[in-house]
RNA sequence: GCGAAAGUGGCGGAAUUGGCAGACGCGCUGGACUUAGGAUCCAGUGGCCUCAGCGCCGUGCGGGUUCGAGUCCCGCCUUUCGCACCA
């Protein structure tokens, strides 16, 4: 009988023992780098988790059969808050909870038969990896990239630390969800906006990145093209900047609106009317937080002065507006209420005209807000560019713009600088000193690493345990030897993994950050994996961050990664807890949730829902029973065959069954071929098993190539069931065999133990990984005899079976109702080939 | 609101190019073997009928192109995801 149980831990133990995935980097060979992204180690592992790794080794097992030099790492993005969390909550220090957690995950890695080289291993937490997350640190400073400035920052209050506006969603904490407040704070930033044109420009290189993701970097990184123009104000007798995409609106444009935090707003209230009034207004939006002001709708406030259009010379009137932001263009727009939906909004609202500059060019009448902004819309009632279509209405203005000194055209980016600063305590301890004499000065490179003290108190209250450190805090200048404080912020944990995959090349050098000729050689990485959750941050640091390192000569690649793919999450049925911030109370899931919907203890009904895999929605499935009862193969082979891998899955504990019976099939017939002599003898099936091996080899091949693990499986059991078909009376024919040894070999990187045990059986040596991939034969994966329907006037009158397909099938006459098809009746009799081989044929006759 | 993707049996999902719709698997039904079956094996399984016919209908809905449409075109509906005052 199939015993999974017994087999896997065996070959678990042969492939470590034998070191199968280690990788020489120096040897010669055509490379492949494949990476899964590195897991930040939170504990234990479950089967949804399984899907990213099993695809990874599915794959990097398939490549070495392929006979390519493949490298597939793995490491820990082990620094975070969960740990320092845990640590104040259980009182276990974040590093022994990080190595457990390690400990932990690597064993399951194991026990689903994952292959990785594990000499290559590396952790953010350990100071032999973070003390390059430091010389880069350094490196950025050198070149002005990493820049401490005083920005309205983004604060988490119940993380008690800022975040990077990637880690801000929808105004909250992408982490604890505690709504984000603004504090104008002292931070350090990388200067990622320097790199905004190459890194939009840079995805356009990228053929083999899924559309999605690239398309979520564009808008992040949100290049628009436009103009910056001058609008005098001649009681204050200066000009005020706005920036604009739509500079051939610039004639509607009947007012203009300052943000609240616009510098000039002082002046132009200063003697307003009213003037307690327009400051409480001002104040008061100004506490407001985006989200905030966006619901309380377009909001604003005149400021009793005007400026000057300059291309219609009208004076229009200076508002200040709750929707316009600082952060973006110049803090001041034109109103252009007769093209642009938030300007008619407002302008609506305040009573200000609307006037109409732009009309479809068939000529009928603008509806505003009419916003089109291709060449179906021509410029009106517009002066010098009267009749231009829009895009050339753009660039006749700006030209014009810049003729007369009044501005330019512009490229402006939403992306603002990556603020790096977190106040906590696990993380890379940032290598800058301050002295009251000389400010900031760098930790000088000979001194790193700034190790993170190991003993330091975790009250979980009053910030940074870090600041409290004196040892760590107190320190000397490096410059001018007098006393001076540590900085005692840490790193944001995405600057760890920006730059991970070059150091697996050589994770032990302790001269340098990696070896500039290994990485070229083996990168950039050939495929790399992992969640769509990863599409802006973790993707668009490590490009800025790759891009920084080419710079400073040191990587050959300005792209880390040529080819990505996002799998998709596992769902489950499960219950979510309506009332957040219950604890929640272990329960024996599965007899509880069959019978009744509520948390034990609390009578709270609980809300049936389909979704991920959590503790807090009782859906999760621990791959360790499911592995102890079906074995590792079963659930890999399940997780591939489940869905398309960039698809959500809904896992389901019944389907699992058919997996294992796959397996338990492949299993047996391989004891029937152990127990089989073979004689030569011939089946009536052989025919079609030798037709169907080459058809499965050739597919399955196309169709790993192509992640349609699925289908992969899907055939290789439809190759099983053929072969299956011609025994027992077939185990002794060699044709039989080779393809049950086909079948042996394609379904390896899926199903890796139990193929290896029958492959042993079967008297080979050595492993299925070491042998070749098969190839197919196309002269044999054609249909021996090809099915032909026979159709007149549309309908079926009948099959004709073609043995030897021939090369062409003949058309007498094609017909539609009582009447010819023309393009089918050209020539005299013969009038259209339409014989595809390895495929039913309809063939038209009257 | 804007943008993208997707709608196929009871379920997960197949279907190079427009060419046998529903591969493969789960589940279900019947049978075999069994003290037993939540094991295994065999057969069946889209719906309908005047129920075995060379039958009718069928890929979200309504049209169109074509000898032929799940696939292409037009218009709706629904779902999911992303973005959301970025001027």
């Amino acid at each position: 009988p199939y015993t999974p149980k017994e087999i896997e831990p065996k070959w678990q133990q042969r492939w470590a023992d034998e070191r199968v995935a280690e990788t020489d980097v120096a040897a010669p060979g055509q490379k492949l780098y494949m990476l899964n992204m590195f897991p930040y180690p939170s504990g234990d592992l479950h089967v949804g988790h399984g899907r990213n790794y099993i695809l990874g080794d599915a794959l990097y097992r398939y490549f070495r059969m392929q006979g390519r030099a493949a490298l597939n790492p793995m490491g820990w993005d082990a620094f975070g808050l969960p740990a320092e969390n845990a640590a104040i909550k259980r009182g276990i220090h974040p590093r022994e909870w990080t190595v457990g957690n390690i400990g932990r995950m690597k064993k399951q890695f194991g026990r689903w038969g994952i292959l990785y080289d594990w000499s290559k291993e590396l952790a953010s937490c350990d100071p032999e990896y973070y003390r390059w997350n430091q010389w880069l640190f350094l490196q950025l400073f050198e070149r002005g990239l990493a820049y401490r400035g005083k920005a309205p920052v983004n604060w988490c209050p119940q993380d008690e630390t800022v975040l990077a506006n990637e880690q801000v969603i929808d105004g909250h904490c992408e982490r604890c969800d505690a709504l984000v407040e603004q504090r104008e704070l002292e931070q350090w930033f990388f200067k990622i906006t320097a790199f905004a044109d190459r890194l939009d420009a840079g995805l356009d290189t990228l053929e083999h990145w899924p559309e999605k993701v690239k398309t979520m970097q564009r808008n992040w990184i949100g290049r628009s093209l436009g103009a910056d123009v001058d609008f005098q104000v001649p009681s204050l007798g200066k000009t005020i900047r706005i920036f604009t995409t739509r500079p051939d609106t610039i004639y509607g444009a009947t007012f203009m609106v300052l943000a609240p935090e616009h510098p000039d707003v002082a002046a132009l209230t200063a003697q307003h009317s009213d003037r307690t009034a327009i400051e409480q207004w001002i104040d008061q939006v100004r506490n407001q937080t985006n989200v905030e002001r966006q619901e309380a709708g377009k909001e604003g406030r005149f400021t009793g002065r005007y400026a000057i259009n300059p291309f219609t010379n009208e004076e229009i009137p200076i508002w200040l507006g709750n929707f316009v932001l600082m952060q973006y263009g110049t803090g001041a727009i034109m109103g252009v209420p007769g093209h642009d939906e938030r300007d008619y909004e407002f302008a609506k609202q305040y009573g200000l005209p609307i006037r109409v500059v732009i009309q479809p060019r068939d000529g009928s009448p603008a509806e505003p807000p009419f916003t089109i902004k291709d060449d179906s819309g021509v410029a009106i009632n517009s002066g010098i560019i009267d009749g231009l279509p829009v895009p050339q209405a753009i660039e006749t203005i700006i030209k014009e713009i810049e003729r007369r000194n009044i501005g330019k055209g512009t490229v402006r980016y939403r992306l603002r600088d990556w603020l790096i600063s977190r106040q906590r305590y696990w993380g890379t301890p940032i290598p800058m000193i301050f002295c009251e004499q000389c400010k900031w000065v760098p930790v000088p490179e000979d001194q790193l690493p700034v190790e993170l003290p190991l003993d330091v108190p975790f009250t979980g209250r009053q910030g940074n345990p870090l600041a409290k450190d004196d040892r760590f805090v107190n320190t000397t200048c490096p410059r001018c030897g007098g006393p001076a404080r540590r900085e005692t912020d840490t790193m944001d944990t995405f600057v760890d993994s920006s730059w991970y995959y070059a150091r697996f090349i050589t994770p032990r050098d302790d001269a340098k950050i990696f070896d500039s000729r290994l990485v070229n050689r083996w990168l950039p990485v050939d495929q790399y994996i992992g969640g769509i959750e990863h599409a802006i941050l973790h993707l668009l640091y490590a490009r800025f961050i790759c891009r920084t390192l080419h710079d400073m000569g040191l990587v050959a690649f300005e792209e880390p990664f040529t080819r990505l793919f996002n799998q998709g999450v596992i769902t489950k049925e499960g219950y979510r807890d309506p009332s957040e911030g219950m604890a929640w109370v272990p329960l024996n899931e599965v007899e509880w949730r069959d019978e009744m919907p509520f948390k034990r203890n609390t009578m709270t009904p609980l809300v049936p829902e389909v979704g991920k895999m959590s503790k807090s929605r009782f859906n999760v499935v621990p791959p360790d029973d499911l592995i102890d009862r079906y074995g590792a193969d079963t659930e890999r082979v399940y997780t591939l065959f489940i869905a398309p891998p960039e698809k959500e899955a809904a896992w389901s504990d019944e389907g699992v069954i058919g997996a294992y019976r796959f397996l338990a099939r492949v299993w047996h017939m391989g004891e029937q071929f152990t127990s089989t002599e073979l004689t030569a003898h011939s089946s009536q099936l052989t025919g079609r098993v030798v037709r169907k091996m080459h058809q499965t080899i050739d597919g399955v091949t196309r169709r790993i190539e192509k992640f349609e693990f699925n289908t992969a499986i899907s055939a290789l059991m439809e190759l099983s069931n053929t072969i299956g078909d011609a025994l027992p009376e077939g185990a002794g024919d060699p044709r039989v065999r080779e393809a049950y040894e086909a079948l042996l070999q394609l379904l390896h990187p899926f199903a890796p133990h139990v193929t290896e045990e029958i492959w042993e059986l079967l008297g080979h040596e050595g492993f299925v990984l070491t042998s070749r991939w098969p190839v197919a034969d196309p002269a044999l994966m054609q249909e021996e005899t090809v099915t032909i329907a026979v159709q007149v006037n549309g309908k079926l009158r009948g099959q004709v079976e073609v043995p030897n397909p021939p090369e062409e099938a003949v058309v007498l006459e094609a017909v539609r109702g009582n009447e010819r098809v023309r393009s089918w009746t050209e020539g005299k009799q013969v009038v259209k080939t339409i014989y595809v081989p390895g495929k039913l044929v309809n063939v038209v006759v009257k």
